[in-house]
DNA sequence: GTTGCCAGCATACGAAGGTTTAGGTCCTCC
DNA sequence: GGAGGACCTAAACCTTCGTATGCTGGCAAC
């Protein structure tokens, strides 16, 4: 009974607006809304009931109330945060005040809306959020790519693959690890091939791309 | 017990807030509140004297009041980005809205504090903010020191650099560029030595800092 | 037990990288 | 006009890279 919206739930084929409030007047007009603009809508009454359900594969964003029932909007915002769900989010509220808008904003959200709001605004606060979530979508895809080939590695050639985009020669690379120059080679040959490298420049891009040298 | 009085601008010597309000008294609490912890202090009554006197070397922030003789504190926030000061900013107000606040946060302002503020908040605020600015200052720093070693390259470096951190091999950069092999590699020893690169990986990684290869 | 994968090493050789020495032209600045 | 710098090239020489071929051994799966 919960979803309710213009499109198939799950079936999203264009950018999509999720719409999580428990006024179900406000539900209906902000799909059709979004709807009026060529966006897909999916809406739900709860924040449960969203994390019960599975998300778009299309660059998406939430359109959030502050006022949730049982969880306040805040509050479902770091915990989505925490399941690594990294979606932007547009608030809109009823009686919010400023520290409530600083938090949220703070926390990475687009926007911050008061009711009532000019449909405009709406429009752009997710119009930004979406373009917001394709581009972290791109990103994501290119980095997924690149972990899937890291994770083809095995342990020598990730610590091969370590050395060598540091700066450091084969033969320093030998002495590090405690091996012969050649089997060194050999690892480097196959971390290229398994990485996909066309060049050393490329791989110290993935490198870096895969924070192999960042402190942590 | 130590009763700190206010610092003269050019002076500081540790972390400096720089204190924007029109009220006299609001800016001496301010300046007395942040010497009690061992903050340094600099105030100025308009966004004008601010802008007449330098900004000091040490990690520093901005403490604004949103409503300032002449100009709002959020015009003139968007006047230090337009200037490239890139200082964090703490914003303080006693009459204003979430709008106002989303905007502020929207341009990166560190807070915005609704008057009257816990002294805690506003320490808390101008702690992140410090520290924000210290992060950025050490960044560009390393920054700058890049940038200087490649202002020092001729065109033909750079152009050297740019082929070489792409992947291309010296004989591929030779044919791109209608010269000899022998040549390339003068150039790429050249480049190597200015930039003060110990290895290739260190210069791949250079010119990502330096933005060589992203579209523009 | 055979197959497959990982790891390691040696020899060998061609390709690529890098430097030195030694030229040369062109242009600018004093 | 000469000094200096950017730019280009060559020959020579050494190092490093990359790969192929061949072989050993450990280990887990089928």
């Amino acid at each position: 009974m919960n979803q309710k919206s213009r499109t198939k739930a799950g079936e999203a084929q264009g950018p999509t607006v999720i719409i999580v409030d428990d006024d179900d007047d406000m539900r209906g007009a902000l799909a059709n809304l979004f709807n009026s603009v060529g966006l897909e809508a999916v809406v739900f009454g709860s924040a449960q009931e969203l994390l019960a359900a599975k998300f778009p594969e299309t660059p998406s964003c939430l359109v959030l109330d502050i006022r949730l029932p049982g969880i306040s909007g805040l509050e479902f915002q770091g915990q989505l945060a925490k399941l690594g769900i990294d979606v932007p989010i547009v608030f809109m509220t009823g009686h919010g005040d400023i520290p409530m808008s600083v938090r949220a904003m703070k926390a990475g959200a687009v926007d911050f809306l008061s009711k009532p709001f000019r449909d405009q605004d709406m429009l752009d606060a997710v119009a930004t959020a979406i373009e917001r979530d394709r581009t972290r979508r791109t990103s994501m895809q290119s980095v997924q790519a690149l972990r899937d080939n890291y994770q083809s590695l095995t342990a020598r050639e990730v610590e091969v693959m370590r050395y060598v985009t540091k700066g450091l020669l084969n033969k320093q690379v030998a002495g590090e690890m405690g091996l012969a120059e050649i089997t060194v080679k050999i690892h480097r040959g196959n971390v290229m091939r398994k990485m996909v490298a066309r060049s050393l420049a490329d791989l110290v891009r993935m490198a870096e791309t895969l924070g192999m040298h960042q402190s942590a």
